[in-house]
DNA sequence: ATAGGATATGAGCTGATGCTCACATTCACT
DNA sequence: AGTGAATGTGAGCATCAGCTCATATCCTAT
């Protein structure tokens, strides 16, 4: 199996307008299908023709299938990265509670801004290798995060964010999943299940 | 597209004890593939193949490979259904927080049997339309959980249940993911966060 | 023992998918 | 205008997945 990270990074890069045009246009269009049809309709030859683009330029900017998810995470990734740091900026004024909101709050913007498409890559994600710049993305993330609960003194920080991001992830998974997408009522629920995992926390800090 | 459910459904019921085996060897041989392969890997000629039958014989029980999907999901969901039954008998006599916990105890003992199959056999499910009995077995899940809650006077029951599942859900899967397995430490951590809701959730109704 | 249904076989068809390569076009630069 | 590099093209190959069907074997019941 190719289970390497090379296969996964891009053949060559753009140098004139014209060809960074057509590599963004496969990238749109995976996307595209990802959001419309769902993870395992996207092929590249149905990329290439929704790009309008011969099969043989997605080649020529991506090795594979893989390389272009690989992308997209990626960018997913580094969006997310710009909507955490943002969140925790909104909050650093604030106590635990009201910070832990700003950033499930920024998150769930995040989230939902594609929500088909960010739940389908999480899915690829999980069963591709990641190359070294999502790996680091990622990581620095929960470093934010880590440090901003540090920062007010919470115990376990580590595991506590795991915790948090997970249960967070879950309702929402299971909301999106379930067709409610109002994001007010949402955004709400995470709320409670935050506190009330903060409260249990803390309490068990004290004995 | 076929989004029937009559392509899920079994083409023929065995008759005679060897029928049986050969439906059954195709069950456990698709179920190992994906397990140790992933779903993605699962294709109608290997599993004939692994379950040591030819392809004619596949297709004479399963109209397709979703078929065989779904029939894996049929049978997950009716282990998971009598350990629910079994999760929520073991804690009738408790209260809220101790019959709750009992109850995320069995359908961790549930996940954890077949971790890997589980969580790819709900991937699927999000991707199939739903026979009927799926859609009994999981509508009877609810009612169980649901009505536990209730009679424990939890206020909004439907939602406290979804989330509390989603919550769980989402720690588990997690946690998977990471390679923690330490069933004990995941059971204390759940417990951590089911309380935590179940205190706000209260809260918030006295005020 | 035998007839007829139940079960099993696997060569091979159909279409889709990933991908290459020889060739054509466009661009940047002089 | 001319040249080489960058970019774009798409016919078509190899592979593989899903699936059928003509045929063979086995079982049950009389």
């Amino acid at each position: 199996m190719t289970d390497d990270v090379a296969s996964l990074t891009a053949r060559k890069t753009p140098r004139q307008a014209r060809s960074r045009h057509t590599r963004d246009a496969i990238l749109e269009a995976a996307a595209r299908i990802i959001t419309q049809d769902g993870l395992h309709r996207l092929t590249t030859n149905r990329a290439a023709e929704l790009a309008g683009v011969s099969i043989g330029s997605l080649y020529q900017y991506f090795p594979g299938k893989e390389a272009i998810l690989a992308t997209l995470i990626r960018d997913m990734r580094r969006d997310m990265l710009i909507d955490i740091g943002a969140g925790i900026e909104a909050g650093k004024e604030l106590d635990l509670r009201e910070a832990v909101q700003a950033l499930v709050e920024a998150s769930l913007r995040h989230h939902f801004r594609h929500p088909k498409l960010t739940e389908a890559l999480e899915v690829a994600e999980a069963e591709l290798p990641m190359d070294a710049e999502t790996q680091a993305l990622k990581s620095n993330m929960k470093v934010l995060v880590v440090g901003m609960l540090e920062a007010r003194g919470v115990p376990n920080a580590e595991q506590t964010a795991f915790d948090l991001i997970a249960m967070c992830h879950g309702i929402v998974h299971a909301s999106l999943g379930a067709g409610h997408d109002d994001l007010t009522a949402l955004s709400a629920r995470l709320r409670l299940a935050v506190n009330g995992y903060l409260n249990e926390n803390a309490s068990g800090q004290d004995r």
